[in-house]
DNA sequence: GATTTACTTAGCCATATGGCTAATAATCTT
DNA sequence: AAGATTATTAGCCATATGGCTAAGTAAATC
């Protein structure tokens, strides 16, 4: 189980990239619809696609000359994942802390 | 309300800093203590530190001549709340999606 | 079959990133 | 006060990133 943390995060670590990842939950598209609203050369914004691609978190197939894009959902979840578990690690510790602080405040109060 | 997306995202793209985030989960940390199990010279790795700060994910102050550093939990469920929404619209279509596909089903089966 | 459409490839450029060493500063410790 | 610790700053270097133009390919369309 490689986790590939680095290549999702980088990849939305851009907001075209994570425009690109809006606009496909509600659909798969061309390339060049993808494009339409990006002011940017198309080969710059294919970069951005290639990088998407290489992090998993699209796929396309070619459809005579157009090029359709589909998002995959599996390195969202798992890039979430990550970050909740760390969420839970530090909220964890916040409720040790909190619980160790009630503790306290018991011990002071009743000797 | 402006989303620091780009930054906290970026932040996380990289081992190192991901594991003085995860570090950090279990309590604040003086610099020197972060940087031990880290095969880096000192000043390299204070550059993750100060991008991870300037990402909003962590605090420092110094006492003496020892900085500790905490982690700061607000931006990452940021972070997080984009992921759980964007896999939620995509969960979203692939229900609708399903609902489509039951509702043809039906009406091939009932005329 | 010529033209348009929809990418694709190649290559250039500026800036950002992630590493280093060396030198400096500030604070304990002895 | 001297020395050891713990950062911090300055500056160098190689590679990655994100943008561009120009030229090429492949599939529709006229």
């Amino acid at each position: 189980m490689a986790n590939n943390l680095d290549g999702f995060f980088s990849a939305l670590a851009d907001p075209t990239r994570r425009a690109v990842i809006s606009r496909l939950t509600t659909g798969p598209a061309a390339v060049s619809d993808l494009h339409a609203p990006h002011d940017m050369a198309l080969p710059s914004f294919l970069k951005h696609l290639g990088k998407l691609e290489s992090a998993g978190l699209i796929r396309s197939e070619k459809v005579g000359r157009v090029r359709m894009v589909h998002i995959e959902a599996a390195p969202m979840a798992e890039a979430e994942a990550w970050l909740k578990q760390q969420r839970r690690l530090w909220e964890g510790r916040l409720d040790r802390l909190s619980a160790l602080a009630e503790h306290i405040e018991k011990e002071d109060r009743d000797g």
